[in-house]
DNA sequence: CGTAAAATTGAGCTGTCTCAATCAATGTGG
DNA sequence: CCACATTGATTGAGACAGCTCAATTTTACG
């Protein structure tokens, strides 16, 4: 997965050579995890910025009473937040969904390393930039669509996610969420969620099965989502 | 209204002079608006970014039916978004709520300010950790928290700002929130907004009239919040 | 093979919405 | 300074989207 967006660029840039002197320090060993595991707990604090290698994450505020509410899934590839460039501080929570690794990459240096690259400057900005838009359009999801238009948007955001990692083959692609993923992200109830899924099945929209997606109207899916 | 937030900032850098040679046209000239007044359409390019300096405004998302969800409420003193820094679209559009004017701040010399300042590059990474750490916060109120608890929450975040504004004369504080900015913020129609007002004006919480908020038992309405 | 996690389904229930009417406040032109 | 127009607040009756709870089946895995 070393090929995959920042990630790569970052170890690309250099800022890793294991062999080599001053840089070597610029990661963390490489941190493997078990799907259910918790990465980092709400209002952790972090030296480095964590950056998910291989397997899937979500990012999650909980509620004291068990409320839990997903704030994004991160798939391979993606920082945890650029948030922790200017700020020690994790807000939520991340917890893996599928088994993976993430490396870490520390904060002084990546700073250091932004400042004196425009590339990297462009890109980190370019993620921010997604992450607030990505969170603006998660709030009109909740505020104000449907559950199907919920659903229906989360797995389109998914897959052209996907895609662009180019995981996508054919009308297929790997696809690790499980319901309740689906639920705590799109503030619906499993039993719910369910039930919306079960009917974009019966209308031939989708399949999902054996940890992958299979989306067999993509247009007919996108007019759901106004 | 000149003392507060990042436009004091801005202005006291030096970065407006009016008399003055090279740096007088960093600042275009002050802009009023009116109430309702739509300041900038959803996907509209700008070169500047604007400061709310006077007035309350609204960022917000509008579905192609009509629907809007509004993001975030601009406080007097108070940026756009960050975000335009780093990308020319804006990608909400923004509402006047009541009069007043802002700023525009040209997007190339701030950043030059930015990278020269290392006050100026922490207050706006400040803003920026600020603005993602509220999104957040609002997907997790509309995703998981009840009409009372979403309510409760949006005044007490309005109130904690105000004061930190200075704009809080004992319990009561100037409001000009129509019902119906808060029922696009908090993901309700306006008729069960009124309900939920009303029995917060009820259990003796809060009075809202005359364009004014008053929070007659904050610990009371603070317990509402989880 | 046994156990835990995940998916599915059904029968109510309720929070919030829709629609519609009324009333209050604010602003505007004459 | 009044009459009208517009915007905003309030209220009620009925509807429904999505919830709760609980049972059952399926799948994954040590």
């Amino acid at each position: 997965m070393r090929g995959l967006g920042l990630c790569s660029l970052l170890l690309d840039q250099g800022l890793e050579q294991p062999q080599a002197g001053a840089h070597a320090a610029i990661t963390q060993a490489r941190r493997p995890f078990e799907a259910r595991e918790l990465l980092f707990h709400q209002h952790e604090s972090l030296d480095s910025l964590p950056v998910i290698c291989d397997g899937w994450a979500a990012s999650a505020l909980r509620l004291s009473d068990g409320r839990r509410q997903i704030l994004s899934f991160l798939l391979p590839g993606e920082m945890i937040t650029t948030g922790l460039l200017f700020e020690q501080h994790l807000h939520f929570s991340i917890d893996a969904i599928t088994p993976g690794c993430y490396r870490s990459f520390d904060r002084a240096q990546l700073r250091a390393a932004m400042f004196a690259s425009p590339t990297m400057f462009d890109k980190i900005a370019l993620a921010y930039n997604e992450e607030k838009h990505r969170a603006d359009q998660l709030i009109t999801d909740l505020g104000r669509r449907t559950s199907t238009e919920r659903i229906s948007r989360l797995l389109l955001d998914c897959w052209d996610r996907l895609e662009k990692l180019g995981l996508v083959e054919g009308n297929s692609a790997e696809f690790p969420l499980r319901q309740i993923h689906i639920a705590d992200a799109t503030g619906l109830t499993v039993a719910h969620v369910n039930k919306i899924i079960g009917q974009l099945r019966e209308g031939g929209l989708i399949e999902i099965s054996d940890r992958a997606l299979q989306i067999n109207d993509i247009a007919k899916l996108r007019r759901l989502t106004i």
